[in-house]
RNA sequence: GGCCCCUUCGUCUAGCGGUUAGGACACCGGCCUCUCACGCCGGUAACACGAGUUCGAGUCUCGUAGGGGUCACCA
C-alpha cells in the first residue's frame, strides 16, 4: 500500500507550492488506494504557532483535501524521538558533543577564511576523556566517513553524494534536548510508514541526511520524488511581494478550489494536452513520473482563464452556495438563472460575478461620465420619455427577454428608430453605465416596475444636468 | 565558493532518433453584435550555446553559459 504525507511546519498560511505538493501526495496515495497523511511539524517552538496550524487546517478544508485519520503533532511525540536519540547513543552510533557554540562559531569563521566549506571536525566522535561539566552537550550522528549515499529520486533520476564532501556529523539533538529536523521527519516517515515522500526539491539535499538516520536504525528507504518549485511570473523564487501566495487568499479573490488544485496539478505535471481536469481524471491520470525536472513559473491569467471555464459550467446551485462569502445572496432573487447565465460568460471570478449583479439588482446612484458622454446625445431625453410612455401602456405581459425584446421591437416600430438609439439608453438607466449584459436579460431581471423607476430616474438626471 | 539540480514559443507544456516541432494561456487580426463579454475562424512566436555519436538529433554523450537549490543547536 502507499502511503504519502504533507509535513508542513505552522510557520504561516498554507502556500500555493505546498498545496501543490499536497495535492500530488494526496492524488497518488488515492489513486493507489492508500492513504495520504498530515503531519505538522512544530518541533521549534519559538516559530511555531497553533494559528498556524489552524489556517493550514481550515486551507485544506477549502480545497476538500482530507488526510486518513487523525493529524500528527511533532510536538507530541518528542518522547519518541527522545528514545531514538538514546538508542543511537547507547549503540555507539551517536554521540555527545561538547563544542560550545562559540567555539563552533569560531571554526567555521576560520573555515571561512581559508575559504573551506565550513563544517564541524568531528573533534568529540571518538571522545573517551572527560567531558567539559560546564557545557550542555549536543547529540551529533556519526557520518559514515568516505562514503558515497545514492539514492534513485522518482522525478531527478539517481543521485550519488559523497558523505565527507556535503555532511558533517550534523547534530540530531540540541544542548536542551530537543531533536532536529532531519532527525524527527525520518522517525516519523518510518513510523508513519510512508512509502513515498513527495516534497519540495528544496528538501533534496537533505535527503542523505536522512538516508544517514534510517540507515543507522536499519530500516528500509522509502520513495523519494522532489518536485521543483514553483517560480513567479517573471521566473524568480516566489516571495511576498507576488501577491497571492496565501491559498484561502484566492477563496477571497473568487476563485474555485477545483480550480485552484487543477491549476496546480498543471503546473510541473501534464496529461498529454489536456488542461481542464476533474478531481477522477486526475486521480485517474497522475503519475509523479509525469512530474517535469524544472522549475515552473505561474501564470495568473491562466488560472483566471481556468476559473471562468469552470464558472461557465457551474450548476445554478452551486452559484447560489458561493455567492453568499461575496455578499450575494440569490434566494430571493426571481430571475436569478437568467442573472446567472447573463453573468457567467462575463466573469472571471466569483468576487466579480457578485460586484456586476450588485450594478443590475441595485439602483445606480450615478451614472458613469464617459458612459453620458458619450450615449446620452440631444435626444436621448426625449427617446426616453417615449419609450417611459410606450412602457408604461404596454399592455403585453412582461416577464421574460424575449417579452422584453418583443417590446423594443414594437416601440422601435412605432417611432422609427434603429436598436442603436436606444440600446445605450436603457442600458444606462439600468445598470448606471455603457457596459452590461444583454438589455433584454436585464430588463427581465428588474422587472418592469423598477425599469419604470430607473427610466424616470435617468430623465431626472439628464433634465436636472440641461438646467 | 563546494556539492546537487535544471534549460522546447513571453508563460504552462507535448515530444520519448526521422514531426511543416503539437496544444493551452496571453497577444494580434477577422466574424458575430444593443455595449462588454462569450463563441467561432485565422495569425505571430520556441528546441540556451558548442562539440561529438549517428545515414539522420529537440530527443543520446561530453563540454560551455545561464538559472536555481543547499551548505544552522530553522524546518
Amino acid at each position: 500500500m502507499i502511503v504519502t504525507r504533507f509535513a508542513p511546519s505552522p510557520t504561516g498560511y498554507l502556500h500555493i507550492g505546498g498545496l501543490r505538493t499536497a495535492l500530488y501526495s494526496y492524488l497518488w496515495a488515492k489513486k493507489n488506494e492508500g492513504k495520504f497523511l498530515l503531519r505538522i511539524e512544530d518541533t521549534d517552538l519559538k516559530r511555531n504557532s497553533l494559528e498556524a496550524a489552524k489556517a493550514i487546517e481550515e486551507a485544506f478544508k477549502w480545497v476538500g483535501l482530507k488526510q486518513d485519520g487523525e493529524i500528527f503533532y511533532q510536538s507530541k511525540r518528542m518522547d519518541i524521538y527522545k528514545e531514538h536519540i538514546q538508542k543511537l547513543l547507547d549503540e555507539g552510533k551517536a554521540y555527545y558533543c561538547y563544542m560550545s557554540k562559540d567555539e563552533l562559531d569560531a571554526l567555521r569563521e576560520e573555515q571561512m577564511k581559508a575559504k573551506q566549506r565550513p563544517r564541524y571536525d568531528g573533534r568529540y566522535r571518538d571522545f573517551t576523556g572527560t567531558p567539559p561539566s560546564d557545557i550542555e552537550p549536543v547529540v551529533r550522528i556519526k557520518t559514515p566517513i568516505n562514503e558515497t549515499i545514492t539514492f534513485s529520486d522518482g522525478i531527478k533520476g539517481e543521485i550519488s553524494v559523497k558523505t565527507d564532501e556535503v555532511m558533517d556529523d550534523f547534530i540530531i539533538a540540541r544542548s536542551d534536548g530537543t531533536p532536529t529536523y532531519n532527525f524527527v521527519v525520518t522517525i516519523d516517515d518510518h513510523y508513519m510508514g510512508i512509502t513515498d515522500i513527495i516534497r519540495g526539491d528544496d528538501h533534496l539535499s537533505n535527503t542523505p541526511k536522512q538516508i544517514i538516520v534510517y540507515k543507522a536504525f536499519g530500516w528500509d528507504l522509502p520513495k523519494f520524488y522532489h518536485v521543483p518549485m514553483i517560480l513567479n511570473p517573471q521566473g524568480k523564487k516566489l516571495s511576498k511581494r507576488d501577491g497571492a501566495m496565501d491559498v484561502m487568499e484566492y477563496k477571497k479573490e473568487g476563485y474555485l478550489p477545483e480550480v485552484l488544485l487543477n491549476f496546480l496539478v498543471r503546473l510541473g505535471w501534464s496529461h498529454g494536452d489536456q488542461e481542464i481536469f476533474t478531481m477522477e481524471e486526475m486521480l485517474e491520470f497522475f503519475d509523479p513520473k509525469d512530474i517535469n525536472k524544472s522549475a515552473s513559473a505561474y501564470n495568473a491569467q491562466k488560472l483566471l482563464w481556468l476559473n471562468a471555464e469552470f464558472i461557465k459550467n457551474m450548476s445554478y446551485e452551486r452559484f447560489e452556495k458561493e455567492l453568499i462569502y461575496f455578499d450575494l445572496d440569490l434566494k430571493s432573487i426571481e430571475k436569478k438563472e437568467i442573472l446567472i447565465d447573463a453573468l457567467r460568460q462575463r466573469v472571471k471570478t466569483l468576487k466579480e460575478f457578485s460586484q456586476k449583479a450588485k450594478t443590475i439588482l441595485e439602483r445606480p446612484t450615478s451614472y458613469e461620465t464617459k458612459a453620458v458622454k458619450k450615449f446620452l446625445k440631444a435626444d436621448a431625453k426625449k427617446i426616453a420619455k417615449e419609450f417611459l410612455n410606450y412602457l408604461i401602456n404596454y399592455d403585453s405581459n412582461l416577464n421574460t427577454p424575449s417579452d422584453y425584446d418583443k417590446l423594443i421591437v414594437s416601440f422601435l416600430e412605432q417611432y422609427q428608430l434603429k436598436l442603436k438609439d436606444i440600446a445605450q439608453i436603457i442600458r444606462i438607466a439600468i445598470v448606471g453605465s455603457a457596459v452590461s449584459p444583454s438589455i433584454y436579460d436585464i430588463m427581465s431581471i428588474v422587472g418592469k416596475d423598477e425599469l419604470e423607476i430607473r427610466i424616470k430616474n435617468l430623465i431626472q438626471f439628464m433634465e436636472e444636468k440641461n438646467e
